[in-house]
RNA sequence: GGGCCUAUAGCUCAGAUGGUUAGAGCGCACGCCUGAUAAGCGUGAGGUCGAUAGUUCAAUUCUAUCUAGGCCCA
């Protein structure tokens, strides 16, 4: 007979694989289709609302890996809120103006571009942006990502750049928004300014020459020389600065001296140089010095600061100020600062000129006599008209002739070009709108609110409040065309600048309705009032603004834009970015909302580190060590991308590698296994037919046990979403599938499963295990495998499959209270202690070949009085507990002179095992000595018999 | 160069106000099963806790320096 046709073995159509690369497209299209998302936010009107705000991606080419881990945190964090119950609405954005578009734009324009008006420049902006975007967004879903991908925001919606116009129009009407002088890189040539990835370093021939600047006779005096040996007869001491730049020299302000360096006094002939030692050899080569001699020396910090020395070109006097940037690496260790012509020096000027420092008596100018044309203004009148290059040679003739000139010489160096024309370019201060950090306290209230702020890891708190602490005025100027104008004017008469909140409205009108080319098109008479008279001057003729404001103000003003747009939102509960954003835009957008708002926009910012090798090195084209979401997509699905997000930690750099994601890979199959096992033996369980439940406390302590175990699960797994620790709930999950379940749980109940009557009691009752497991495991895994748990629940039995239903609709599942649970746990780890010793008595015999299958044996248990009494009342649970035929119990210990096979002294236990007794049965397989008994059924043990009749 | 941070088995991660033999899962090796089968089960081997110095009765844990690496700034 075919006893094996009278089993109830596993049967199921999930498949073993998930085929993920090609089954995920199904599901994104299915979730679109059935409007999921939308769904989802329908089901939770009135719940406690958790707004997570999008950081706007640059939209601008493919997501990499760093976009995937991103957005696929946000989406987990959201789906696992939403099945708390709450309202977890999530509205995806781009930033899409900016520099990079416009400079990819105009390469490929390439000569087109000259004829090409501003709006037509914008225009294909627009279209590169809109390009991007959209493939961007393909590229999000993909992932699995849910949210609002039919309304996202982008930054150059019309709306959106209104409230731009608008949120600076506050920032004007608190005060602190003023006009002032900042270098840039400037083209001379093509007169216009340059961003740094604009230029290109190439060989440059550029005077390189040694200048004396004279102390005056006070600072001469402070410098406590007199006295000292061969002082007598010195008539000047100067300190010497290197400069490639001669031309910058007119507007010298002052030199700066390292704090740390050791500088020398040097004795040639009857004047003292200063310079830093180290540099004196090669500098006296350099400039032929006669017999020089160290007479003194003086770390930067030890008294030079504020002492004052002639400058070569004008009557004024320059102070020596303390820079951490002076390097011995070329020249003097003693540096000519032109505020107005160099980055380095504006920011000390910038930093000496601060409120409250009161090292200098008057503040530092940023000098710029030099036109759009690099021509040397009236200012120098020496050299006026002349192009700053040209007039090098002068500037050096007449160093010479002042008496200041120590040496020159040429240099041949990396000097930065214009990436159009190829012409060298210079620095140059232009006029520009800032924000001031300490008018209006706004330093010291972004202060106070970082405070109020839930920063996750907690050192984010320190990163940004040392920048915030530290940072210069928010300079809003950028000197382009792609982005958002900045709304003020200049009179054309003389020059004063007209920023004004209630024009600023105006003007934000008209970009609601017109969008920001509106500013591009018509004249500012045509964007003025009617009316409009300069306050100053009195005269009615203006100049718009040309720039534009910095994109950090765009995006950093998307809680106004977005957020605030809906009723209860603001402020938004977390924002999510990559740690880089301390100085981004958790940093501009809190800037922007304490100013208008008077508080922070988030509850709470969380960041992640950025994606590394296997080897823990930086990703780069260069190093070849790149990994695409796309091509791990293609081989292994969005989910094992997902997977490998919710197991790294993200708070540090996450690695990635080809063994990272194989292990993922691993990992993946054993829960799917598992959740399909599961699936195999519910095939005939009806959930909601009264016949197939049976009550917990019904239920033989082995399902209790499991039910125990999945409690632990699911409050383990929830307090990991809650807590943002999805790396536990990774680590929770497989150790639940692989030990709870695969390796314990499921192993034992085979027997029962498989050879006893269908409808049996104790089958029914753990059916219902598996079945109350495998959905709560579906929902439990949802908000991370979010394409499995879907796959699972459209298996599950006793649901009608309908279009309209998705796993991600539910909430997740509750502890089922288990009556004597405190008990049960501490009995079945002792249980499951003892197993583990009886396994290892079993392997031995297997290895000696006494036995194959763990059925053929018999288990001979030697145990302590104590133990004895606890195992008595699990008597006939055991062998299905080991999986084994027979086991006995003997309260003796350890038998002495017996072999045991092995032992476990704090359990008080010893095992031994030997072949088991009677004969095998043909159905279950196990060794009875019932098998034969009944002659209808020779191959059967008593219990099939029953079974099968 | 400055600010913030990291380094525990092949991999991903736990761990301890400083105190016995530093844990888990996976992978690996060996074996079993063939009624989860491109599956399942068992047993086992893997670690100078990045390096050096110091504090201490005692350091993987605290301190300093160094090395390697990451983000931001210069």
């Amino acid at each position: 007979m075919d006893y094996k046709s009278t089993l109830n073995l596993p049967k199921t159509a999930f498949p073993m694989k998930g085929n993920l690369p090609n089954r995920e497209p199904e599901f994104v299209a299915r979730w679109m289709k059935q409007g999921l998302y939308q769904r989802i936010q329908a089901s939770r009107a009135g719940k406690p609302l958790y707004v997570l705000h999008d950081g706007p991606p640059y939209a601008n080419g493919h997501i990499h890996i760093g976009h995937a881990l991103n957005k696929i945190l946000k989406d987990i964090i959201v789906k696992s809120r939403t099945m708390e119950g709450m309202r977890a609405p999530y509205v995806p954005g781009w930033d899409c103006h900016g520099l990079p578009i416009e400079h990819q734009v105009t390469k490929q324009l390439g000569e087109k571009k000259r004829d090409m008006s501003a709006t037509d420049l914008r225009r294909q902006c627009r279209e590169y942006a809109d390009k991007f975007w959209n493939i961007q967004r393909d590229e999000f879903q993909r992932l699995g990502v849910l949210g609002d991908w039919d309304r996202p925001y982008l930054t150059m919606d019309k709306a959106y750049e209104a409230t731009i116009i608008r949120e600076f129009g506050k920032f004007v009407e608190r005060g602190g928004v003023y006009k002032g002088l900042k270098p840039v890189l400037w083209c001379t040539q093509d007169q216009t300014a340059l961003a740094e990835a604009e230029v290109e370093y190439m060989d440059h021939e550029s005077p390189s020459v040694y200048v004396k600047f004279p102390f005056d006779a006070a600072s001469r005096e402070r410098l406590g020389l007199a006295g000292l040996e061969g002082v007598e007869g010195i008539e000047k001491v100067s300190i010497v600065i290197w400069t490639t730049t001669p031309w910058t020299l007119p507007a010298n302000q002052a030199v700066a001296m390292h704090p740390e360096i050791d500088y020398a006094f040097v004795r040639v002939g009857n004047e003292v140089l200063v310079m830093a030692e180290k540099l004196v050899e090669e500098m006296s080569k350099a400039c032929e010095l006669k017999a020089p001699e160290i007479i003194a020396r003086k770390k930067g910090r030890d008294g030079f600061e504020a002492l004052r020395c002639q400058r070569p070109l004008d009557e004024g006097l320059s102070p020596i100020l303390l820079g951490d940037f002076v390097t011995l690496e070329q020249g003097t260790g003693c540096v000519h600062i032109a505020p107005g012509h160099g980055m380095d020096d504006y920011l000390l000027a910038m930093k000496y000129n601060a409120p409250g420092q009161k090292t200098l008596t008057e503040p530092l100018q940023i000098k710029v006599p030099v036109d759009d044309y690099g021509r040397f203004t009236d200012e120098v009148q020496a050299f006026a008209g002349q192009h700053v290059f040209k007039a090098n040679p002068a500037i050096v003739e007449k160093l010479k002739q002042l008496e200041v000139l120590l040496g020159h010489d040429k240099l041949n160096h990396s000097y930065p070009h214009c990436w159009r024309c190829k012409k060298p370019v210079i620095f140059r201060a232009t006029q520009q709108w800032f924000v001031s950090m300490d008018e209006g306290r706004l330093r010291e209230r972004a202060l106070e609110e970082i405070d109020g702020v839930q920063w996750i890891p907690g050192r984010g708190r320190e990163r940004i409040y040392g920048m915030i602490e530290n940072r210069p005025d928010w300079c809003l100027s950028r000197q382009r065309i792609w982005g958002t104008p900045i709304p003020g004017f200049t009179c054309a008469q003389c020059q004063e600048p007209l920023i004004d909140p209630q024009i600023i409205e105006r003007i934000a009108g008209l970009v609601s309705e017109y969008g920001a080319d509106v500013w591009f098109e018509r004249t500012a008479q045509e964007l003025l009032p009617a009316g409009t008279v300069c306050e100053k001057c009195g005269a009615t003729g203006f100049n718009k603004e040309q720039d534009i404001l910095d994109v950090w103000f765009e995006s950093g003003v998307s809680h106004a834009a977005v957020v605030k747009q809906q009723d209860d939102w603001w402020p938004a509960s977390l924002y999510l970015e990559g740690s880089d954003q301390h100085r981004g835009w958790f940093h501009s957008a809190l800037l922007s909302s304490v100013t208008t708002d008077g508080q922070a926009p988030y509850r709470a910012v969380l960041t992640h580190g950025f994606v590394v090798d296997g080897q823990g090195k930086k990703m780069s084209k260069s190093a070849g060590n790149v990994v695409s979401p796309q091509d791990v997509i293609k081989q292994h699905g969005a989910e094992i991308l997902r997977l490998w997000v919710a197991a790294q930690d993200y708070q540090e750099d996450l690695r990635i590698s080809s063994q990272i994601l194989t292990q993922l890979v691993e990992a993946y199959r054993k829960i799917r296994n598992t959740c399909r096992y599961l699936l195999s033996n519910v095939y005939d369980f009806a959930p909601h037919d009264p016949a197939h439940q049976v009550e917990i406390a019904h239920l033989p302590e082995l399902d209790r046990w499991a039910l125990l175990r999945f409690n632990n699960l699911i409050s383990q797994v929830r307090k990991g979403y809650e807590d943002f620790d999805f790396r536990q709930i990774v680590h929770e999950l497989d150790y639940f599938c692989s030990v709870d379940m695969s390796a314990t749980y499921l192993d034992i109940l085979k027997d029962r499963l498989y050879t006893f009557r269908a409808d049996s009691p104790l089958r029914r009752g753990s059916q219902m295990v598996l079945f109350q497991i495998v959905t709560g495991l579906a929902k439990l895994m949802a908000p991370v495998l979010s394409f499995t748990a879907e796959d699972v629940w459209d298996a599950v039995p006793g649901r009608e499959p309908s279009p309209e239903d998705s796993v991600h609709l539910a909430t997740f599942p509750e502890p089922v209270a288990i009556p004597g649970e405190a008990e049960l746990d501490a009995n079945w780890k002792r249980l499951l202690a003892i197993r583990t010793v009886v396994l290892s008595a079993l392997e031995e015999q297997r290895r000696e070949k006494i036995i194959g299958s763990s059925l053929e044996a018999r288990v001979v248990l030697n145990v302590v009085p104590a133990l004895h009494e606890f195992l008595q009342a699990y008597e006939h649970e055991l062998p299905a507990l080991f999986i084994v035929s027979q086991v006995v119990l003997h309260p003796t210990g350890n038998p002495a002179g017996e072999r045991q096979l092995a032992s476990d002294e704090a359990l008080g236990m010893s095992v031994n095992v030997v072949k088991a007794e009677g004969e095998k049965c043909e159905r279950c397989w196990n060794y009875r000595a019932s098998v034969g008994s009944v002659s209808e059924h020779p191959t059967l043990c008593d219990r099939c018999i029953e079974a099968v009749a």
